[in-house]
DNA sequence: AAATCATGGTTTCAAATTAAAACCACATAT
DNA sequence: ATATGTGGTTTTAATTTGAAACCATGATTT
């Protein structure tokens, strides 16, 4: 289960987060989450995939802590599925991940779901990467850079 | 290969993007050739996984439009993977997923590379969501709506 | 009380995917 | 002529997946 994601044994900033998810049914199960979707029957019938796997990638994401299991809301016997802090540290890559998705998949006039503001019912802006300065930034105007080298070595 | 991630025939606005990336490798190989990487060799050095699925992975890349294949820059008689246009589309993506992952993937003291702005040295902004009017957005500020419904059905 | 049903899983097993390694083709260098 | 580097493909075994069957628990019907 614990699948290497990298051949180096520290995984990098990018790949830490991958490997945590897990694949992407986890990363619909997180959305269906932040559409309000607590229960195992819930999820399996939003997204219609083996029970089993369903159960694996519960399982992984609550040990990874963007899912923990509180005991059912309204009576029943059973536990529901709750994102955490971290959890919820990932709506804007789910964001990031639509608008992509409304960029490059669709036609211009092809109807979809769209991400509004509960308060104005208008769509939301879409997500912008700035400097510290407030200048908007594209990929080219930015370098990753390795931490300074700590004194030891 | 065409691994069908959802059971509606149409996938949504998040899965049909997770459908064409395929899977976290993919997304690896993205962070890489944002980084400057383009050739088969270096990608698969940088990321180390078995050359016939990082050349499964780079057709795919390609199929679906993220990557494209261009006469080597540099004499040399082989081809070299970059960007189109959708590719770089992802920039925002990759931000969100790294800065999660510096959020919640490093001891608060651990160092790890940073995005910065090129032109200050500076660390970028984090990410994030906006109404129209400017106001911030969290999760729970949104929601997901559907399409006006045609007049036609 | 007994039988039935709904929920939330686990187990089993066949099929698909992945990964490691070996192999190959082409070009350049020695 | 031989070796070496690049960019793959093929082969094969191991892992993962997914469908279906099964099971346990509690609530519901008869």
């Amino acid at each position: 289960m614990a699948k290497r994601v990298s051949h180096k044994d520290s995984l990098c900033g990018v790949a830490r987060p991958l490997d945590a998810i897990g694949d992407w049914w986890s990363l619909l199960i997180v959305r269906d989450a932040f559409d309000g979707l607590r229960r195992f029957g819930e999820f399996q019938k939003s997204l219609g995939l083996a029970k089993n796997i369903l159960s694996a990638r519960l399982r992984n994401l609550v040990a990874h802590g963007i899912l923990d299991t509180v005991p059912a809301s309204d009576g029943s016997p059973y536990q529901e599925y709750v994102l955490t802090q971290k959890g919820l540290g990932l709506f804007p890559l789910l964001v990031a991940l639509r608008q992509w998705g409304e960029d490059f998949f669709f036609q211009p006039d092809e109807p979809h779901v769209m991400l509004v503001d509960r308060k104005t019912n208008q769509p939301v802006r879409r997500l912008e990467l700035r400097a510290q300065d407030g200048r908007m930034l594209m990929a080219e105007d930015t370098v990753v850079v390795a931490p300074p080298e700590s004194g030891s070595r």
